[in-house]
DNA sequence: TCAACTATTCAAGAAACCTTGAATTGACAT
DNA sequence: ATGTCAATTCAAGGTTTCTTGAATAGTTGA
């Protein structure tokens, strides 16, 4: 993943409509959902979810597949990965302080392969 | 990490110069790097540092300290990995594939523990 | 005290972003 | 064909964010 795509994820990511949408979505899987359910869902305006629908497909966050008259919306697991995987490869050089914060849940699998030996943070 | 503070941090990484200088904040470890110095690496006046510094430093990302006429800038490491960890777990709730398309660096440490059996992702 | 230096704050303008209601497109059923 | 429904696009506006030069605060050394 290059700069200006991790760039747009991240983006993506920060509004808060936006991680309503993922947080909606991830557990409904490659089914999704259609746009005027999640519209319900959230209760706010079509022209609204459009947009911010919009805004995370193009930073490759979503995906959409048309059915009849609906638009299902599903979550990229790659996308949000890969974006994560940016911040922490690329931008923070792998520090493995950086990894050992961001890895307690994460070392829930982690574990016996993070050497971070001395240096525990808060 | 609750909400507002894990979207102040998100909308403070997806800036190109505040992406810039957490890499370049990242190796210098808790030295960090004096503001002047940071400006004449990148190559960015003053004010416009400042502006950028105190937006991470906001987030909970940087840190800084006084020393003599100087103010080091360093980067909080547990600052980025809870952010990480936002997206990871609050939003994505731990969705294997999104785990597992993030992981491809940090599953160098995770390998063994991720149990993402049949679900391999591009 | 004064000059030099580092960094931040201020103010103004430019640019980007978000929300809203109205209009539009496209698909389905009758 | 026509009406209905789902979703997007459009246009206007308001708000927020970013950049820039000028001004300010705080620190050091002569």
């Amino acid at each position: 993943m290059d700069r200006s795509k991790a760039l747009a994820a991240l983006s993506a990511l920060a509004h808060e409509t936006r991680l309503d949408l993922i947080r909606l979505l991830t557990p409904q899987g490659d089914d999704g959902m259609a746009a005027g359910q999640i519209a319900e869902t959230l209760g706010i305006a079509a022209p609204r979810l459009s947009f911010h629908l919009s805004a995370l497909e193009q930073a490759g966050l979503l995906r959409s597949r048309k059915v009849a008259r609906n638009v299902f919306y599903s979550v990229d697991p790659s996308g949000i990965g890969q974006t994560i995987s940016y911040v922490l490869n690329d931008c923070c050089s792998d520090h493995p302080e950086v990894l050992a914060a961001c890895t307690h849940k994460v070392a829930g699998l982690a574990q016996g392969g993070l050497a971070v030996s001395g240096t525990e943070k808060t």
